[in-house]
DNA sequence: TGTACTCTTAGTAGTTGGTACTAATTCGCA
DNA sequence: TGCGAATTAGTACCAACTACTAAGAGTACA
């Protein structure tokens, strides 16, 4: 049998999944002379969902959005306020660049959201973030975000994010907010 | 019982539908406190296909854009590859958080994405990032962002982004890009 | 050449949101 | 009280999956 290498397999299901997002696992199973278990385990290792809620994201897309505005990007999955709080965001398709890398927007904006939530205050201004992104991150990237307070003075909270990919940090910020009222 | 007459329920049914093609019949039977068999019944009656067969339809009616992901976050300008860039973006309502204040993940993308398209290299990674955000920004106001590509060492580039609102800076970034091969 | 390993495939059970159909029951009204 | 329309219940079936287990094929290294 003439099967194409995995990766090469991997990048070429990736892009005709996003030419053609109504395909089925099926016919994708057909067109790479694979079965259909191994299209499957592969739209698993890329993150990319299931006919149906590929179509239902276009779908949504297109519809007129009631103003939807996340409070937090990613996951909030502990928070103790004043104090630390942790978020998980998985990385998927639209966050990424030409080369598959997630752009560093949404890295800034997991981080930034976190902290948002860890401080819990009416009106606040980020004044100033210092950022390090340290390695790049991927599609099906399971990114867990730690923020923790570590300064007050005033109206200024001194709050360190690192986010980390497995156990490696990828990203580190440390932004200082001002509270308004 | 307190059960609305067929036709009333009918009419009822169809704007429903039309205003959240989503809903499935579960949902619209204990909506109108029926069985999800009547359900059923009523849209035979009426033509209405199941949800699925909406959503493909919503979804395909929003199909023109083959998966587009904006390159720059705001309108690209001009653009001089290697030395500067200038984009402008306007703030829309879902780019605020309760305050009404513009989050600053949106001057970030705005800058980083605009420092992507005057490095215009096919691989970058964005290593570390300096930001000043100086004053707070609304909906409706005009950012103007400036990249300008200040040194070059190695694989580094070292670009500086200002956005501005009217004459006034709002927000300035230092990035460091790594170029990858 | 054997063994260790990854990759691939087959197969089962369970899920969602339906179609298509039959049969029984209930409601409204005369 | 009886009739017919409306409603409900129930069964079998389907597509397109998820989640899992287990076995087989291929390849790599000593």
């Amino acid at each position: 049998m003439v099967r194409i290498a995995k990766e090469k397999r991997h990048a070429l299901l990736r892009k005709r999944i996003e030419e053609n997002p109504f395909i089925n696992d099926e016919e994708l199973a057909e067109e790479f002379s694979v079965s259909v278990a191994t299209i499957r385990l592969d739209r698993m290792a890329l993150g990319i969902p299931e006919m149906r809620i590929r179509i239902k994201q276009k779908a949504e897309e297109a519809q007129p959005k009631p103003g939807y505005r996340p409070a937090v990007v990613g996951e909030l999955v502990d928070c103790i306020v004043g104090k630390s709080a942790i978020s998980i965001m998985t990385a998927t398709e639209d966050m990424v660049d030409e080369a598959h890398i997630v752009r560093s927007q949404w890295l800034y904006a997991q981080a930034n959201s976190l902290t948002r939530a860890v401080l819990n205050l009416p009106v606040i201004l980020t004044s100033v973030a210092n950022i390090k992104y340290k390695q790049p991150v991927t599609v099906g990237d399971k990114l867990i975000a730690k923020a923790e307070v570590v300064r007050q003075r005033d109206q200024k909270y001194y709050v360190w994010v690192k986010i980390r990919k497995n156990a490696k940090e990828v990203f580190r910020a440390k932004f200082i907010i001002e509270s308004l009222e």
